[in-house]
DNA sequence: ACAGAATACTAGCACGTGCTAGTATTTTGT
DNA sequence: ACAAAATACTAGCACGTGCTAGTATTCTGT
């Protein structure tokens, strides 16, 4: 009955060995673990008890090779990115909700996208979800003729692939609109130029600031450590004659390097400066509380997983762009500007 | 020529598909992709050519099937802990070098140790890494007698695994005596009830302050947001009468927390108040500059891939704990006590 | 020039599972 | 009581790859 195989090493038990175990066939394992009807219950009770005890895992592998589908979705991701920390569980939430399992393939300075996505394709998920994709548009497109595919938090144009990303711009639009309601006419906007989609941040600035005939006042920052890119920003505006009333960042890292900064400098948030943020990650931090454009990833995620999911079932093919909002969320970071009378 | 199967979607091209289009045998592209000898050198670049042509990709589930070894590493870890965020590009690097391939299994609150265990045992991953598991030890062990285990981040005893970690409590102490060589004498510790090892880290500081014969202070704090939880220990500390001289913290994050508390409340750092965090991850942030300590995610990473392969390759059985060192970095948060007389 | 060895390839089984088709056994309807 | 139908099971092939064994063909040494 005992057998060892190889040295410590036990073999992983089968479907075969549960069934030996419980004196069944094989193929009536199989029914019970995939829930198939034609087992009797008390059979299946047997079966699931012989399972345990001899610790039986199914083979996932030997799974994806059989099944026509993995039911497998992966999701490409940058690990030094802080905003992905709340949408890969949303991610797998959604998934698991829809019969999905997730793998996961991280990009680093390391790894690269390519490397990642190769590895499921290697794996044969039945879709893929890139997060933030640095790829060139056109390896993109290759990749999107191979497996059904969604970009989320990217917007690429002229892919056959799904675009889930917030409506960045409109975020960015309301939260000028709010400083000029509080009656700020001084509002410097920080750009981090490395960031994708920074470009329709920017344009929701310029396009409030037109609105209002205001002067246009962009500081562009780039840097390994985005939080450091804001207290360069901080240093940028220290070393100008007079500080804006207001500022708007691409997002709350940087919001939070430059508050950081201006306090150090004695400068008071919001009594001196109003500060809004992007994101809504640290700025929900209780002790931060700063104002911000809050990005639900839990819509995101859920978006980009149906999408994928339509693709997937065929029910999608072609480019298709959805945007989610992004609203202003009002907290303690922003107040009336300093000077009032003109 | 052209074949489409099912609506849209394309079968994914075997070694079968490329082995026709060269003319060869299909074993003969196993060879060729296995880099085993006996394939010409002008036939494996045909076979090259032709995989490259038609986008074929091995696919990883029959080779883990067919394989007695899947080489690969399952690693588990938490998405809301950011110290892992330097960890995972680190494992997948010294796992690459040895050959190891990396599957990443998420745990989040809707995703249980448990589950993310169960993937990587289903894919047959040869080996795993538990960062900061919270599992219970009676379920580590059952696990580990299945499959070799290291547990990282977090010191187990009494389980056959391999245990890596930094010495957190050496880290402490030297950063209390760093303090004392300054002259401060009223030193606070802040620790972080819920986090692993948190106990080892604390006896550091209280060992340090029994050998100057100074007075014990711990604010021992917990929460959701690990930062918040540095600014509610501000607020405790700012309720006392007098604030001590120097506030030594669990980790980087409370660090942060705290100090951006004191400061908007007007509490200089270091010149009223010096503080040192734990991790080295946000406090090497150059507009932070706090005197942390540091933990080497290489290192960490390193030993606990090392311990890993060793125990798959059968070299190591029994339980085996390696601490990495913890080293004091001064940087810009510490400074001599405010009032040095008296 | 010829045996022996190296090279370049092909044959065939196996991994653990899913799924379709088939076979006993029991239940149901009249 | 007997055919029809439902139930509970077993048989066997297939998925794409790795690996061992076997077979032609070319190379080597004398």
């Amino acid at each position: 009955m005992a057998d060892n195989l190889k040295s410590s090493e036990q073999r992983h038990a089968t479907m075969a060995d549960v069934a030996a175990h419980v004196g069944v066939s094989r193929q009536l394992v199989g029914f019970a673990f995939r829930g198939a009807s034609g087992v009797s219950a008390e059979t299946a009770a047997k079966i699931f008890a012989a399972a345990e005890e001899i610790g039986y895992q199914p083979n996932l592998a030997a799974q994806a090779l059989r099944r026509d589908a993995t039911r497998y979705i992966g999701v490409t991701y940058h690990t030094s990115h802080s905003s992905t920390e709340e949408l890969l569980p949303a991610i797998y939430k959604e998934a698991e909700s829809r019969g999905y399992k997730v793998m996961l393939s991280a990009i680093s300075r390391e790894r690269d996208d390519q490397s990642a996505i190769n590895e499921i394709i290697g794996h044969r998920c039945d879709g893929v979800i890139l997060i933030s994709s640095g790829l060139p548009v056109s390896r993109i497109q290759k990749i999107a003729k191979t497996i059904p595919m969604v970009s989320l938090s990217r917007r690429i144009k002229g892919v056959s692939c799904g675009v889930v990303a917030s409506k960045g711009e409109l975020g960015i639009f309301d939260a000028v609109e709010y400083l000029v309601s509080l009656n700020h006419k001084d509002i410097t906007y920080v750009d981090v130029s490395e960031m994708f989609d920074h470009e329709f941040r920017l344009e929701g600035y310029e396009h409030a600031i037109k609105k209002h005939s205001l002067k246009s006042s962009v500081i562009s920052i780039s840097g390994d450590y985005i939080e450091s890119a804001g207290a360069k920003a901080a240093g940028m505006l220290l070393a100008k004659a007079t500080l804006p009333t207001a500022i708007v960042c691409a997002n709350d890292q940087v919001a939070l390097g430059l508050v950081y900064s201006l306090q150090k400098a004695g400068v008071k948030v919001p009594k001196d400066v109003s500060v809004i943020g992007f994101d809504d990650t640290v700025a929900r931090l209780p002790f931060l509380d700063f104002t911000t454009v809050h990005q639900d990833a839990d819509e995101l995620a859920k978006a980009a997983v149906a999408d994928l999911a339509d693709r997937i079932e065929g029910k999608k093919t072609k480019a298709e762009t959805y945007l989610t909002s992004a609203k202003l969320v009002i907290r303690s970071s922003t107040a009336k500007p300093r000077s009032i009378n003109k």
